[in-house]
DNA sequence: AGATTAATTTAGGTTAATCTAAAAATAGTT
DNA sequence: AACTATTTTTAGATTAACCTAAATTAATCT
């Protein structure tokens, strides 16, 4: 048996090694589970008997297959609920990551198989993040932060880096959702500000705060 | 803040106190709950300092207002959740119980209230159970039991009291579902089985292990 | 290298929820 | 009323998940 705790751990490691590729800190587990580093060494230790985490002391934790599996599936299941939230329950993208954070613990796989029926087997939920499949595997797309486009460049955004409320917030008084085609006008060296204009209409100067939260698939130039 | 394991208990109590009007002894909480009658005596002495209940030692325990609006709040959301899991996602009736139980404790009443939307505002949920509404009121029908039926009295079944898999299985098995028009033909006295025929075709006998788990609404005799 | 700083682990404790075994209160029975 | 059986409570332990403070290891900087 896992418990809702080790599943929120297991997450993290995912999460904070890129979808388990990399090796994570005692610090960055901790920070980001808002817990002490003592906690973490604990759950940790537990973790590696349990089978989920290599873990040597000093050295940092990853996942082993067990682990990215469980980790895959709770990511899966976040994602597919936040799709639920939105698309039928009429929730906006920045009220549904609290609620998808209790709903990723249930269990049941036939609820999480009719779930992505009933939503016709989304990929990408309202961030803009990829859903892992059954196997826990994910595709993968091309995008990048709007920073890194050129002057004159145009992209499509398809996802935000930063998922808070207020970011979320800020796009939409500013009209930005995924989908939005959005041209670079021009680029500001002195504090690496930007001015964008979104869907061929509106044009704002967004901080780089802004760009580097925004991620755009670069379209060819006409 | 209230607990997962005190919400349990205080749906145990109000459940067993038939929706909070009777004083609930420490053996049924600890039966209903699998646990042991001393962990119901700690909790039980937690719930009344939090206010959710009012114990005397020795005396068993009932609800307080606070606790029976809390326990309300989680049965109106465990039935919403059957619902969902039998009209949305293509779940039986008889699989719907333990996903609910853990989906129960799911906390924003902005979920609950659009789900109750989505399903356009069941009054009952799969097993014929009452849901309650917003402010925890239960309109409550006038069921019986199939066994007080007499001799060739016709009722609609309108409510299971035994929510087993195996007993719903077993109805199932012999179409008998929530609306079927059941007549009483003849009852033996010797077993307490009673003979009976579902919506005017199917003669079957049932024992009284049936008879005493089956709700029906007594029709006017024709 | 040696010293200082930062990251990580260990040691020892706390809290919620559980348990077993024993004591106390209540209920049932002669 | 006295005895017995049942129910309930108390006492004392255990486990998971935390925490603080101290010790240890690793990393960084003269
Ligand atoms: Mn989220
Ligand atoms: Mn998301
Ligand atoms: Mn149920
Ligand atoms: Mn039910």
């Amino acid at each position: 048996m896992i418990t809702l705790t080790e599943e929120n751990y297991i997450k993290s490691i995912y999460q904070l090694g890129r979808y388990g590729t990399m090796t994570v800190s005692t610090n960055g587990i901790a920070e980001a589970l808002e817990t002490k580093a003592s906690s973490v060494t604990d759950m940790v230790k537990k973790l590696a008997e349990k089978g989920y985490a290599n873990y040597k002391r000093y050295q940092g934790v990853s996942l082993t297959l067990e682990g990215k599996k469980i980790a895959a599936d709770v990511v899966r299941k976040h994602r597919l609920w936040e799709v639920f939230l939105v698309e039928k329950l009429n929730f906006t993208w920045d009220e549904v990551h609290d609620i998808a954070e209790q709903l990723e613990h249930i269990k049941s796989e036939k609820l999480i198989n009719e779930l992505d029926k009933l939503l016709d087997y989304p990929t990408h939920d309202p961030h803009g993040d990829p859903i892992p499949d059954k196997n826990g595997d994910i595709k993968k797309t091309d995008k990048i932060l709007l920073f890194n486009l050129a002057e004159n460049a145009k992209g499509v955004c398809v996802g935000v880096k930063d998922t808070s409320s207020s970011f979320l917030k800020y796009l939409d008084k500013h009209k930005i959702a995924l989908g939005s085609e959005i041209t670079v006008v021009s680029r500001e060296d002195f504090d690496d500000s930007m001015v964008i204009q979104i869907n061929g209409t509106m044009t704002i100067s967004i901080s780089q705060a802004v760009a580097n939260n925004l991620f755009v698939k670069e379209e060819a130039l006409d």
